[in-house]
DNA sequence: TTGATATATATCATATTTGACATATATTTT
DNA sequence: AAAATATATGTCAAATATGATATATATCAA
């Protein structure tokens, strides 16, 4: 795994420094942290565009500011299903949704 | 909603029938579970396409055949992560999964 | 039809994800 | 600078998702 990638999954909170020539990631392990990485960021970014806090992301989602932080600090402990749930709150599209994907 | 997407919600073990008027479904959640019935769909295609059983997939995503059957049939217990997890065990991409957003 | 193989459905103990809370630390406003 | 507001981080009980197992029901070949 390139130095770039290995900053920015520990940036989010992923261990993968040390054990990486004998537990490193599957392409599918990589490809599924990649997206979720992709995911949070772009919650932020639809977040700040639409001028709300984190509080106010937290209501709409019926969640907590402390969880919001979590979502778009790209913490382990978040699911894509609340991510991309985050993003719909967002008003977020299917179509917008697939252009996220593709890019990065 | 609809009375095709009630039936593919129902068909997929959703209960959205005789609440609907005061218990309708937001657009976020709508968008939601649409997501999620269009990734289990596309399992069911990528696995029969690659002649994988049921089995065979659940063994390469470490799974269970019982656990691959409710991926395919959209139950409410399967999480958007295991359906695109599952996608990426069949060898989908990241462009392609965007396609299928879009698709339908 | 019978046997073999594939898929569906139900249940459950365990694992993961969740919102909530407390509180620390930035950032902005006055 | 101080106060107010926003964000970050840690913890935890409750909720939800999970693989495993059992078993029912298709589907298909002999």
């Amino acid at each position: 795994m390139n130095t770039k990638k290995k900053k920015l999954l520990e940036a989010a909170g992923w261990r993968v420094g040390s054990t990486d020539d004998f537990l490193s990631l599957t392409k599918e392990e990589a490809a599924y942290i990649d997206l979720k990485i992709t995911l949070s960021k772009k919650v932020r970014q639809c977040r700040e565009r639409e001028n709300l806090t984190q509080t106010q992301l937290a209501e709409s989602l019926k969640s907590s500011q402390s969880r919001v932080a979590k979502i778009e600090a790209g913490d382990p402990s978040v699911s894509v299903d609340l991510l991309i749930r985050s993003l719909f709150a967002l008003g977020v599209t299917k179509s917008e949704l697939a252009k996220i994907l593709v890019s990065q």
